[in-house]
RNA sequence: GGAGGCUUAGCUCAGCUGGUUCAGAGCAUCUGCCUUACAAGCAGAGGGUCACUGGUUCGAACCCAGUAGCCUCCA
């Protein structure tokens, strides 16, 4: 039989087979029944997206989780689907058509969208096939888009509800502008970068009336020509947008120069000096201009003092008409703020140029930098939200929603407690158009059709006679259709009160990277708790960030990360499942390294083998073997049933504190260690000689079981092993099977001491050279043979010595080993180096010596006695007693050596 | 600038409400073995002033304060 197994593990037929046969038996698809339900929606990726570490990380550890529910009889329910992603599939989109020589503005919307879905349909699907490479048990009937129809209604009808419950608002504000996405950004989605820059001190000269005021309140002539103020910017091209310089109040350097006015260079426009306590004194000159169109605090003190806004950007960040000076209109910004300060220079205007770290925010999607713009947009009114629904912060704040690991409870407050209106309009095609209606002069309703919105509108405006409105050209933010998920996936708008809704909703855990806790996480509790009342989820389960060996993010520009699909052709699916979990803990970043996934692909190869040994077995019946085989047989498998059953309780418990890369390296050890390394070898018959049948068949059964509960990390070859160890029927599967429950109902056979003198005999032979295979006796000398002598036939087996017998004396001749308080003869066939031995024991005397004084050092201070447990008093005496003993023993070892 | 977190063996991390010499695991390293399941293996071994400084306590990796370094988030 052996012969037709092969020595190593190949994973990639068996994958392909039993993904199909799941597939096939329809094992991942749930309906509401009478089982206690358990659902995971998958955090939906791109559909712009190929599979990267982090996808694998991710929905690993989903798939184990959803694996192991089933086993346990739960009616487990994942659910997959892929985001339209709309920034980063339009920016995909638009770059592809450039490249077949198409612009985006030389489209029509409808056929730019057609190009778009086009494409997704071709490529949208990729992430999930790759999915299935690394086994997820997905419910792919259930498979979702946040834009396919229905899933784009549910999005506009939470639109249309909020608006008229008050909660969305339009609004000229100052947002985040992305250039090249040509968009407007939540906050969320800027990201701040540190760059170094140029600080440009640039002057303004004073009016000619101002410079003659200024001479004459000051009485200082002087000041009367060539009298300037100088202000500190990093971006001198937006002084063309200038309206004002501002000063501090409280600042004598400018007191008198409050209310003058001063010319913006080049263009000469007279604007005025204010002053107000926003500006710092210390930064720059203490002298700040004043762009209300293009800084947000700017902006604000703009409002406050009348300021006009003049815009000088357009929407791709080149310099508009309204800058005046032709030699910068149509140019890029960047390009224009190096120009402009070399003009100024010539032209006098420079004090000095600084270098200065400063930090800069960027797209999220595009890597533009982001330029703030005043621009009419939809918002989210957060606060007016979180008032609505407390429940969003004091779910999380009191576990009802459990986060993993619960550190992350302090971010998600912060952000809560500071949280801010939510910019949901983005001018992109590519998503759920906004579903607002304007007439020609601005006016609009919001409704979910064109009919509708003229009967609102003509509701509004009886005597309008207006027959054609206008939608609006913007669409929502992608968040404001994900922030649904959960709910949408089972149609939870569509009808409230459907069975998959009520079923299967709350889900129960989320796996997600802490990045997108705002974007998403925050934002689902929010919809959950305003449109269902009720929490979207249990548990929250936070992975880290992949990152390569020397810290770096993973990415594709570093060209650090590893592809997914190469290693699972490497190593199997099984093995990089295990080497990713092996290093996540949860919220800990993950130190990516191909040796980790190596370990996985060993560990395969070591079940693989281990059945290869039983598997290869002759069996006959028990009653052709010794009492004396059998009953160490018996005591092997006692042995090892406790074994299993205290590990798998303590893996039950590193699963409820979602600890599942310790759970899983429990179970390596289970098995690697006491399964193979002990077990097997306890049991095994010696080479060509056959098995007993019940040994066998018990063997078989803890190799399931092993299986079992390895089956939710390595699915692969669990159900390889699991189908050939025993006849199935087409039809049965290890992922139905049922998850092993915890019995501890027999008493462990003490094999402690056994263990020790196989090891200590091992040691030995060891550190004296000797091969394995060098047969010799020993003796013990103990006041109590029961620890020894029902394991002889093992400790023989396993530690190869010829004969084990109890002596009353010292034996002369022979090593001695203390086995605790016990001693242990060895009659070796070689020389023994006794003044090595006498070192080795005296410096263990030294150690037990050592150890008796602290105890000591413990149990003479009055203040521990007095004020410790007596328990703990009790445990030290204990100690001290023990100590001594072995002493003794160690100490009469040395003088018979 | 604000908030949170981290620092334990060469590496990655455990260490729950202080109490077994409590300093642990895996990997890596070293030594010896091609012992007919597995060299992707077997049997062993070595390795750490728990970042630093002080404090609380009978007792501190663990609690408190400060210092240094690193990380994340927010502005």
């Amino acid at each position: 039989m052996s012969n037709e197994i092969s020595k190593t593990y190949n994973p990639q037929g068996i994958e392909n087979k039993w993904y199909s046969y799941w597939l096939e038996q329809n094992y991942f698809h749930a309906k509401p029944d009478h089982r206690e339900p358990f659902t995971i929606v998958i955090p939906p990726p791109n559909v712009t997206g190929v599979l990267h570490m982090g996808h694998m990380l991710n929905n690993t550890i989903q798939d184990v989780l959803i694996r192991r529910a089933r086993m346990q009889g739960k009616n487990a329910c994942w659910v997959p689907g892929t985001d339209h992603a709309s920034i980063a599939t339009e920016a995909k989109v638009v770059q592809l058509l450039r490249e077949r020589g198409i612009k985006k503005s030389d489209l029509s919307r409808e056929d730019f969208l057609k190009y778009a879905w086009e494409w997704k349909e071709k490529y949208g699907g990729i992430i999930l096939d790759q999915l299935k490479k690394l086994g997820a048990s997905c419910d792919w009937d259930r498979t979702r888009f946040t834009m396919e129809p229905s899933l784009s209604e549910a999005v506009v009808d939470v639109f249309i509800d909020l608006y008229e419950k008050g909660l969305i608002y339009r609004e000229l504000r100052m947002v985040n502008w992305d250039p090249q996405g040509k968009t407007a950004l939540s906050d969320e989605e800027v990201i701040y970068k540190d760059v170094q820059s140029k600080l440009y001190y640039i002057k303004y000269k004073l009016t000619v009336d101002s410079c003659e005021l200024v001479a004459k309140e000051t009485n200082n002539t002087q000041l009367k020509t060539n009298n300037y103020i100088t202000i500190a910017t990093t971006r001198p091209e937006t002084i063309l947008a200038d309206m004002a310089i501002c000063v501090n109040p409280k600042d004598e350097r400018y007191l008198h120069l409050i209310g003058k006015k001063v010319l913006v260079p080049f263009i000469n426009r007279e604007i005025e000096i204010i002053a107000d306590e926003y500006v710092s004194m210390d930064f720059g000159t203490g002298c700040l201009k004043v762009t209300p169109a293009h800084d947000k605090n700017d902006y604000e003190l703009g409002k406050k003092f009348n300021l006009e806004v003049i815009d000088i950007l357009t929407d791709e960040g080149f310099i508009d008409e309204k800058a005046l000076d032709k030699r910068y209109i149509g140019k890029d910004r960047f390009a224009v703020r190096k120009q402009i300060a070399i003009d100024l220079e010539e032209a006098g205007h420079i004090e000095k140029i600084e270098e200065y770290k400063n930090q800069v925010g960027t797209s999220e999607r595009t890597g533009a930098v982001i330029e703030p713009r005043l621009t009419l947009q939809w918002w989210v009114d957060m606060k007016k939200f979180m008032a609505k629904n407390p429940q969003v912060l004091d779910a999380v704040m009191s576990d009802e929603i459990k986060f993993h690991p619960a550190n992350m409870k302090n971010t998600y407050k912060h952000w809560i407690d500071n949280i801010k209106d939510w910019c949901i309009s983005r001018q992109l095609w590519w998503g759920q158009q906004i579903p607002a209606w304007y007439d020609e002069a601005g006016n609009y309703v919001v409704a979910k059709t064109h009919e509708e919105a003229l009967v609102k509108f003509q509701i509004r405006n009886p005597k309008s006679e207006i027959r054609n409105l206008k939608q609006d050209e913007d669409v929502l933010d992608t968040w404001f259709s994900s922030w649904l998920w959960p709910i949408s996936v089972f149609d939870g708008f569509k009808d409230k009160s459907n069975k998959d809704i009520k079923y299967f909703y709350p889900t129960n855990d989320l796996v997600t990277g802490p990045d997108i806790i705002f974007f998403w996480v925050a934002r689902m509790v929010m919809a959950g708790y305003e449109f269902t009342g009720q929490k979207p989820f249990k548990n929250v389960y936070f992975t880290g960030l992949i990152r390569d060996k020397q810290r770096r993010k993973m990415s594709k520009s570093l060209g650090n990360s590893p592809d997914p699909l190469e290693l699972i052709a490497q190593y199997g699916a099984d093995g990089v499942r295990m080497g990713m979990l092996l290093c996540s803990p949860a919220g800990n970043d993950i130190l990516f390294d191909e040796s980790q996934v190596e370990q996985g692909r060993n560990f395969a190869n070591k079940i693989w083998n281990a059945f290869r040994l039983i598997k290869g077995w002759e069996v006959k019946p028990d009653s052709e073997f010794t009492s004396e085989i059998l009953n160490s047989n018996k005591i092997s498998e006692d042995w090892f049933n406790v074994r299993f059953n205290e590990a798998l309780k303590d893996i039950e418990v590193k699963f409820t504190e979602y600890k599942l890369s310790e759970a899983l390296m429990m179970i390596y050890k289970l098995i690697w260690d006491d399964y193979c390394a002990w077990y097997l070898e306890m049991i095994k018959p010696v080479y060509g000689e056959p098995i007993n049948q019940s040994t066998y068949h018990q063997s078989i059964i803890f190799f399931e079981k092993l299986m079992k509960v390895l089956h939710p990390f390595m699915p692969f070859i669990t159900e390889d092993i699991w189908q050939n160890i025993m006849e199935r029927k087409v039809g049965e599967s290890i992922c139905i099977s049922n998850y092993p429950t915890v019995e501890m109902n027999i008493d462990a056979p003490k094999l402690e001491r056994a263990f020790e003198v196989i090891t200590k005999i091992r040691e030995l032979r060891n550190s004296k050279g000797m091969s394995p295979k060098e047969v010799f006796e020993i003796a013990i000398k103990t006041q109590d043979k029961t620890q020894y002598e029902p394991f002889q036939y093992l400790i023989k087996k396993l530690a190869n010595v010829s004969a084990l017998n109890f002596v009353n004396e010292k034996q002369n001749g022979a090593t001695l080993i203390p086995i605790d308080t016990d001693e242990m003869f060895v009659f070796l066939t070689i020389e023994v180096d006794a003044e090595a031995e006498k070192e080795k024991i005296t410096k263990e005397i030294h150690y037990l010596e050592g150890f008796m004084k602290s105890v000591d050092t413990k149990l003479s201070n009055e203040k521990f006695v007095a004020n410790a447990k007596p328990e703990l008093v009790e445990k030290e005496r204990q100690k001290k007693a023990d100590a001594l003993a072995k002493i003794e023993v160690l100490k009469s070892s040395i003088q018979s050596l």
